[in-house]
DNA sequence: ACTCTATACTATGTTTGGCTATGTGTCAAT
DNA sequence: ATTGACACATAGCCAAACATAGTATAGAGT
């Protein structure tokens, strides 16, 4: 996936994978790289900072859990997060909306 | 719209805007912001350099011409960007095509 | 005459936010 | 012992959109 395509996005999908349930980041990268199909495989320095981002933010709340030795930092969805969700895929409806009627006035090379 | 939704997207809708035809960096304005039913209202100061950087890039080519004592820089497609277009759009439909697959995993408050 | 708006381009600086790079530490397998 | 997967953190880089301001012409309104 090229470089910067996701800027503004990636809270979206952050909120998006932890609505359907509690994750921990290691495992939110996991679910992204699968649910997308490989397309996001996003590096821990891009992931990590933005949910302390979205939990100072109020949209998401966190707990240490310990797990065979290993510490996790469970995220779930507050209630704010819930309705931050519902408006940024409103807001990404309406951008892909835009960006295809843009994009459907050009013609293509090959099509008629 | 939302702040830097657009952000790594915006040379796209140039190029596409540009496929149609040759046009000068406000008319281009003009066009997106019809094109997109108001949506995307660029400011000069995004449109510009943008195009600057197409340009230096090989993708755009600009002439100067004078109209009603204005001077317009127009800009067209070069065969690079027209490459650069298809490219852009491709990875425009990956993306778009990612991000559903991972929104379509989650669930909307009020769906069953 | 004067002002305002629309047209049209340029330059400078700021900021956002994803990414690189690096470091910490645990556990299982080789 | 060492590698690799797991799991988190953070300092710093850098592209790119944006804010802001400046220059200049034409036409409409007052």
């Amino acid at each position: 996936m090229r470089g910067q395509a996701l800027k503004g996005h990636l809270d979206l999908l952050l909120l998006a994978i932890l609505a359907d349930g509690a994750r921990h980041g290691y495992a939110i990268i996991d679910e992204l790289r699968k649910r997308s199909d490989e397309a996001f495989d996003l590096p821990e320095g891009t992931v990590y900072p933005a949910l302390h981002r979205l939990q100072k933010g109020g949209f998401l709340s966190s707990e240490w859990t310990e797990v065979q030795g290993r510490r996790r930092r469970t995220y779930r969805l507050t209630e704010q997060g819930r309705g931050a969700l519902g408006e940024q895929r409103v807001a990404w409806n309406d951008f892909t909306e835009a960006m295809s009627r843009v994009l459907k006035g050009a013609a293509w090379p090959d099509t008629p």
